[in-house]
DNA sequence: GCCTAGCGTACGTGATAACGTACGATCGTA
DNA sequence: TACGATCGTACGTTATCACGTACGCTAGGC
């Protein structure tokens, strides 16, 4: 197998120290006050904030707790602070007529991205596919489906989930599976693909 | 300030090795194989993968980038693995009927999910709320909110945007934010919250 | 003015993370 | 059966992470 490796850099570590420090700062917390929230010495909390060391992921994980936040919210680097939108005429569209699925991305096409919505058209009888169609393995990347219209069946793992209008279904994106649209009626799907980057 | 130490621990640092063999094996690597790819040495891979050492952030980010995934999404712990489905008749909702807001979250409540996605309801003439009402800053997390019926004004860090039906806006949901209907007809806008656990 | 209290950072020591090498176990092949 | 190849892991050394202490600094108080 090839190894892409990925040579952009989407994080250096120490960018992850500027944000430490933003935040501690606007909790109003000093250095000494973070360090008996977290456990850490109020030294190594200053070399990790000015990138002069590369914490463990046990005290990492402790500087998360003492901000309260989980260390994999602590290490995103999503510095596209402002506000984007996606009018509903500039939608990224994809699938084919023939199978009877297609898809429009609602969120936009930036890196960094936490979560990306999207909704899925399936034609009734019989027609298969789905948000994220038959390889697409993503490892660690998760998904929430509401059914928007019609009736589907979710084939994930090889269980078969029926799924009326109106339910919401959330599972594990790395595990193969599909939608079916075994009804009479077109079935729409939204679609939340968390944590796992469509490589477009 | 009280300090709230949240007591659960998450996840414990021993289980990201785990996460890190699963990811491997999947893959279908040797520790030698990835050692190559991520520039970490084998040892060290195995070490990490049973738990007996906890990688500095540096070889961490290595190891992730090896795995080809961010450090931020090998370090979410959702082992939970299942299919879990929340019927439209099961959601919780909220809101009250006094401001014109109404919402339902439509996914589960369960603990360390990345995406939280409900569907909120703005009476016409001037209702005010949305997703996440006044203060809620839940610092690092993110809103994509798609407008399903009528029109919205999203007012965010004081800056207003027109949004029609079909529109879709992602911001950061850690700036005061808020939605407001100015048009005749009911508003319904879909929200995704990720990456900040509403504290339930 | 001085003195105390708080801040963030330099210093030296012990713990340990990360490396390279080398070992037994396992497998396919001759 | 013996062999080479590859696997994952134990070992010893070096680099560095993380701690406690101590320093210079800037404010408020008597």
């Amino acid at each position: 197998m090839v190894l892409p490796v990925t040579t952009d850099e989407p994080y250096d570590v120490a960018s992850v120290g500027l944000r430490v420090r933003a935040l501690r700062e606007a909790m109003g917390l000093s250095l000494r006050e973070l360090a008996l929230r977290c456990g850490v010495s109020a030294p190594m909390l200053s070399q990790v904030e000015r990138g002069e060391t590369s914490p463990t992921l046990q005290v990492a994980t402790r500087i998360a707790h003492g901000l309260e936040l989980r260390l994999s919210q602590l290490l995103r680097l999503d510095e596209s602070g402002a506000v984007t939108i996606v009018r509903a005429g500039e939608r990224r569209s994809g699938g084919s007529p023939d199978d009877g699925h297609r898809f429009e991305i609602l969120t936009p096409p930036l890196p960094g991205q936490r979560a990306e919505l999207s909704l899925h058209t399936l034609e009734p009888d019989g027609a298969t596919g789905g948000p994220s169609d038959p390889p697409l393995h993503e490892p660690g990347s998760r998904e929430t489906t509401l059914v928007a219209a019609g009736t589907v069946v979710l084939v994930c793992d090889g269980r078969r989930h029926e799924l009326a209008t109106g339910d919401c279904v959330t599972f594990d994106a790395d595990l193969p599976h599909h939608f079916e649209n075994p009804g009479t009626e077109r079935a729409e799907l939204y679609a939340v693909l968390s944590a796992g980057l469509r490589r477009s």
